[in-house]
DNA sequence: CCTTTGCATAGCTAAAATTTATAGCATGAC
DNA sequence: GTCATGCTATAAATTTTAGCTATGCAAAGG
């Protein structure tokens, strides 16, 4: 077994097609089918099912596939390492960040954070927390940018800042005589909520005590993906929604005046920058963290640990 | 780069000669030297510093040699999933059990797990809690049976029994007279306790709610890694200690004698099977389980866990 | 100063990976 | 039915590489 059969046969999976596979390995098709046919003598199983058309793995085949995908990407550690230990923060950095963090926080980040290293490639996917530790496992993302505690072995967190969230209401709503509000007042109210998958309509449910999809017919009409969306909503059709206090830092003074915090205990939400244990590329991911801390306003850094929400997926 | 490029390097690694190492993979020392330079050629950094004797890495080498140990170490993964689908269960099964647990599980189960695997070869160490970790995560251990729960990532449970914890008493001990005991009697009690590193140690001392290395002095006076040991110190110099349930199944009617139950809330430690996430011979460690779970009575299986007691290491 | 020990280098050989050319085998078009 | 077409396997030739023997060279020990 060689590190190179191992990624023709990873190569041959993902193209379904020897003929691809082989293009995109820079060798011939018949080097690559040889290849594949001394590994498969070696263990002694074939990888794949060749009678079907387009060629499929077999049962054993993708078990085996998976591991090779794992021996590889530790093998590409191997180079991390170097960069890592010449100091250089270059190469891709593959960053997941989910939907309700993303829009208010990169944008101000990337330009400078790319002009300080010039040699890093960010490649940025907006995602649900559960598909962000789907592929941090996978290795097809270095880091992501999420809510947490996420109580998920394998992760590894390193708190960047703690956000309130803070209701935004109607000027119609009862509650916009209030300076501030308290978490029960919001709970029999008109609520925009963002879909599932998103932690922080679990967050949001769970500060105005609800149980997830309880009672929520009726009450709640439209769901969205995206904060933003909630806001508009409001502003259009009344109610009330739950927004992240980052969101409203580029509000203007009439937006404001909609914007309510929420008494003591305020809710908040504890953003964090996570990595799988041994990913190696200390460095770059340590730039990344401190561009952000630098970046994010100082009373997002004194929120007490002990009021954080925990939240279920 | 190459795997048996790797695998060179950590043999030198391991012997710390070029010469021992290259014996070791059954090559010859100029092969084994000139693989090693065009690994270090490829990558653009001496792996190892040939000025010293014995040589020694450097300290980017010790890194990616420790890469290169996780890499081979997924590598052989891919003969084990081959196994593994052959429904065979054979080959090494490396195992650490805990010193409290193994002699009074183990030699009851080997000679019916063996004579039902004949292919399969135990290896198994006598190793504390944080060994059996570290060696499972270095790979060097399948498994590991231990006392749970051990809030550590990266480390499956799958919970085996359930045992109480006993008091065992000298005749000239005042608890000698009662038929059962509290955790608060034993508390200001001479108590023969294991010595620092076993689990065992911190889950007697919580139940009689010391504070580790609190108020020691005086009271305790030898310490000792073997529980046959403190049942004898009590025997030949009074006082009492502590037993797990099942060391006391094949005492006699005396020695039953001095054994003492505890009133409810009984004090059980949970024992359970532990391997890595990514562990592949999973059908290996399953017969085992299986195996000591119908060895075991059934009344160790029936303790609730909202009774175990939790440990510091 | 000579021997021993240990790694590196050089030249050679055998094995293995890769290439080009071609065969075989389905599948769908006509 | 037969003829392209698209895919993978096989064969023979070639290049690359891993490994061996022999030897060199430097450092440490007697």
């Amino acid at each position: 077994m060689t590190l190179v059969q191992l990624e023709y046969i990873i190569a041959v999976d993902t193209y379904r097609s020897f003929v691809a596979a082989a293009e995109h390995c820079y060798v011939t098709q018949p080097t690559l089918s040889m290849q594949v046919q001394k590994l498969e003598e070696s263990i002694g199983a074939k990888i794949f099912d060749r009678s079907r058309q387009p060629v499929v793995p077999t049962e054993i085949g993708e078990k085996i596939i998976k591991q090779a995908r794992i021996i590889l990407n530790e093998s590409k550690k191997i180079a991390e390492l170097l960069q890592e230990s010449k100091g250089e923060v270059s190469g891709e950095l593959k960053i997941g960040v989910i939907p309700t963090v993303a829009p208010y926080l990169l944008p101000d980040i990337l330009t400078t954070f790319l002009r300080r290293y010039p040699k890093l490639q960010l490649q940025i996917w907006e995602y649900t927390t559960e598909r962000i530790i789907q592929e941090l496992k996978l290795g097809k993302l270095d880091c992501g940018i999420l809510s947490t505690p996420l109580h998920e072995s394998g992760i590894e967190e390193t708190p960047l800042y703690y956000e309130t969230f803070v209701a935004y209401v109607s000027e119609a709503s009862s509650l916009y005589q209030k300076k501030m509000v308290t978490t029960d007042e919001i709970a029999d109210k008109k609520l925009w909520l963002l879909n599932e998958g998103h932690c922080m309509r679990g967050q949001v449910l769970n500060l105005c005590h609800y149980k997830h999809n309880q009672s929520l017919e009726g009450t709640f009409e439209y769901n969205t993906g995206s904060v933003e969306t909630l806001k508009r909503m409001v502003d259009i059709n009344g109610g009330l929604t739950v927004l992240p206090e980052m969101s409203i830092l580029s509000y203007d003074e009439d937006q404001l005046g909609q914007v309510r915090y929420f008494r003591s205990p305020e809710p908040v939400r504890e953003i964090s920058i996570v990595t799988t244990p041994n990913f190696v590329r200390k460095q770059a991911v340590n730039a990344l963290k401190n561009e952000i801390i630098a970046l994010v306003p100082d009373r997002f850094k004194t929120k007490k640990k002990k009021e954080v929400m925990g939240f279920e997926l």
